[in-house]
DNA sequence: GCTGAAGCGGAAACTGATTCCGTATTAACC
DNA sequence: GGTTAATACGGAATCAGTTTCCGCTTCAGC
């Protein structure tokens, strides 16, 4: 986990061993409470107007200046994974839940399926997941180090028992995934049909590279 | 074909039946002049830097004004559709050439791998096709309207041959595809596999929605 | 050659991102 | 409760790119 800005413990920690250091004084009150409504800010503008609505709009928002927001979120993508984080550990859990109570097979698809719902509705996500736009690079990366333990495991699992083919990676999924996600007429329900579409594809062992 | 900017023919039409008109005078040929480097302009531009490329670059390249280049193509998804024109053309003839010499599978197969490839291999146009972004607002309508005819004749030929499932569209089909071209690590070689695993999916009749 | 319509170039206005620094606030220490 | 140095703040300034606009130039038609 490499996030720029998230809250660290409120205690100072000791001096290493040997040098004499001064402690470091106390991360200050309102900085704190300015991450808070920033963070605040930034997931309600994200639903309403995507994850690259304009950095002046969450900063008013959160009742604070621009430099601000710059401050603690230096890049964008810094900001969204913080936002998101909550959300990408229920994903992982439910990952995780699915493949101690379902069949294989079904444990991927419900979880492929839930996925897609997860990133078809974060307003701008997915088309800022592979615009490749600096300021949203470290989000492909983010997510796919976070997602990739639990993909593999139900892949691997699908493919053990032969029910579907073993020459697709997690991460080949995930971003399949994530590319048809990318909003258009349809909504949501077209990258549905999508990937359940690659899904058959994922069945399909006949055609596999061997 | 609705290209705001392309060369109409030299010849004035002659004024409609009844009112009187002074006849328009003929296109200018500097203005024919500059149309033209653009387009070799903007071609080759595009080819080095994507077709989101700053439209000053254009400009310089064909040594005209920005202004210029706003008067012809007043917006950016003209300029593309216009350069990109021949090539969709060429995809459209191959398109019906596969239909004729192919069995109904392979020629469907074969041409969406086609297809991939020149989606993927044209700088930024599978991502700007999915941008969202206002100034390539024409680009998706227009490469659908162009290219739905063939794949609806090769996708029912297909499906009346029982050899896919008859539940995906072919402007399903044309979005996926161009969705799983933007680029990535992995290179246009990712798209294609996952293309693949698509009209895999699309062969797997079983999951057919009724 | 004249003339006015058509077209030109590039400066200006605008939009949003990002940096910067003088000022304000705070934690720590007395 | 006062002092001080570190920290954080706000928003003006800067920057990059797009888009508009208008005085000047060039061309087609005569």
């Amino acid at each position: 986990m490499t996030l720029a800005a998230s809250g660290e413990t409120d205690e100072p920690s000791s001096a290493g061993a040997g040098v004499v250091e001064r402690a470091p004084r106390r991360k200050r009150s309102d900085a704190k409470r300015n991450l808070d409504s920033l963070l605040d800010a930034a997931k309600e503008v994200f639903a309403s107007s995507g994850v690259d609505a304009p950095a002046k709009e969450i900063a008013d928002l959160a009742g604070v200046g621009v430099g601000t927001v710059y401050r603690h979120f230096p890049v964008r993508s810094d900001l969204v994974i913080a936002v998101l984080q909550h959300e990408v550990d229920a994903c992982i859990e439910e990952g995780e839940t699915l493949s101690s109570t379902e069949e294989s097979l079904a444990a991927l698809t419900k979880w492929l399926h839930r996925y897609t719902d997860f990133v078809a509705t974060k307003r701008g996500l997915a088309a800022a997941l592979h615009s490749g736009d600096p300021a949203f690079e470290g989000l492909p990366s983010y997510l796919l180090q976070r997602l990739d333990p639990v993909v593999v495991m139900m892949l691997d699992r699908a493919a053990a028992a032969g029910e579907i083919r073993s020459d697709v990676t997690a991460n080949d999924l995930l971003r399949a995934v994530a590319q048809l996600c990318i909003p258009g007429p349809g909504g949501p329900a077209y990258s549905q049909r999508m990937v359940a579409l690659l899904v058959d594809g994922l069945r399909n062992v006949s055609t596999e590279a061997r």
